[in-house]
DNA sequence: GCTTTCAGATGACACTGTCAACTGACTCAA
DNA sequence: TTGAGTCAGTTGACAGTGTCATCTGAAAGC
């Protein structure tokens, strides 16, 4: 019924499950390979038929995650209840909850391996590119570039500030991620109404 | 001559200087305690007399990041040849500058460590009021922790797309770090004068 | 001068990533 | 059907790691 193939694919996904479970709940020091393997019911040395190192199981668990944003960057973009600002709000608020919700997975995404330095930029290019024309639709293919390179910066920044901790310091006067996605949507939304 | 004291002293300062080192040079994974204690002068137990396990090292490191920082933020802020812009500017860049030359001590100082997550936040309170303040001298009090908070954000999420190599894909356009920087500043010192 | 204190050295331990060798079930041509 | 070949997974081993208990010796204080 299952053949040698099937389920050696079931636990390359099993141990990629196992992985991005251990990073959300313990950290990146809560994925060790065995406890991946145990996990996802193979021993220590399994891991090493499905990836060439550590490194490169970890890289395969930010692709998934990237992959998993694009697929809701594609969804948004085809949502015709939501208007262009809305959809630009909502995408940033997207990446911001994966910073929120899976810190550890956050980092990761983020992260630059020293082995394949681009395999999480390529794997980042549909998700950023199906971003790119939400704002196209909003400001004009002429200023896209430029503003969703800022809007994709900004946000993954105040993911980054508020998983640190540092968004809470009451100096900021208690904004909050969204009130800084806000301020930052309505300038360029406004400035699109002055071109 | 050198006290007892003296010479604790001069360690711990040779421990935090050896383990900066290996962080600029070799990333996190070139921090071993017995590095940083050959590198010091010492063996592999010392660090112990000083900091009570390996995070606190990493931690105290990234509080001098911090300190380094405020120190120049509180110098640009003094410097009467500067407009204030220029001087929002040029505090957003010099955040973006370490994490383009010195990308892993960039990452530790936005780290959320397990052990105490509040002492990094703390030791960035300088450099993020001395900034406050800057903005403040352009936008006023009323809306400076909104647009503060938000530049901090996006300028640290600036270096660190740019450091994980995001930023030179050619979808954006071939757009540079600086030029979301001025991007920014231009909506916000815009802005100020619509006020 | 004697005791106390404490920075640093050292031996040991559990745990990690990684590799070489091994096992056994599946695959497929003859 | 049978045989060799393939390959996912196991196991033993090793070097390197953080950490602790213990020891040492020199400075500090009475």
């Amino acid at each position: 019924m299952t053949s040698r193939a099937e389920s050696a694919a079931a636990t390359r996904r099993a141990l990629l499950d196992a992985a991005a479970d251990l990073l959300d709940s313990g950290g990146l020091d809560a994925v060790t390979l065995r406890a991946v393997g145990a996990r996802a019911g193979v021993t220590r040395g399994a891991p090493y038929r499905h990836f060439p190192d550590k490194e490169s199981l970890l890289i395969a668990v930010g692709i998934q995650a990237w992959d998993t944003l694009g697929d809701r960057m594609h969804a948004l973009r085809a949502d015709p209840g939501l208007s262009p600002a809305e959809k630009m709000r909502n995408g940033l608020i997207a990446l911001i909850d994966v910073g929120r919700f899976q810190p550890h997975l956050y980092k990761l995404m983020f992260s630059n391996p020293p082995g394949d330095p681009t395999a999480l930029a390529r794997a980042a290019q549909r998700s950023q590119t199906e971003f790119l024309a939400v704002v196209a639709d909003l400001v004009g293919e002429q200023h896209a570039r430029r503003y969703a390179a800022l809007l994709i910066s900004s946000a993954s920044g105040i993911a980054g500030l508020e998983a640190s901790g540092q968004l809470a310091d009451p100096k900021w006067g208690g904004v909050s991620a969204e009130d800084l996605t806000d301020t930052l949507v309505d300038m360029i939304a406004g400035k699109s109404r002055h071109a």
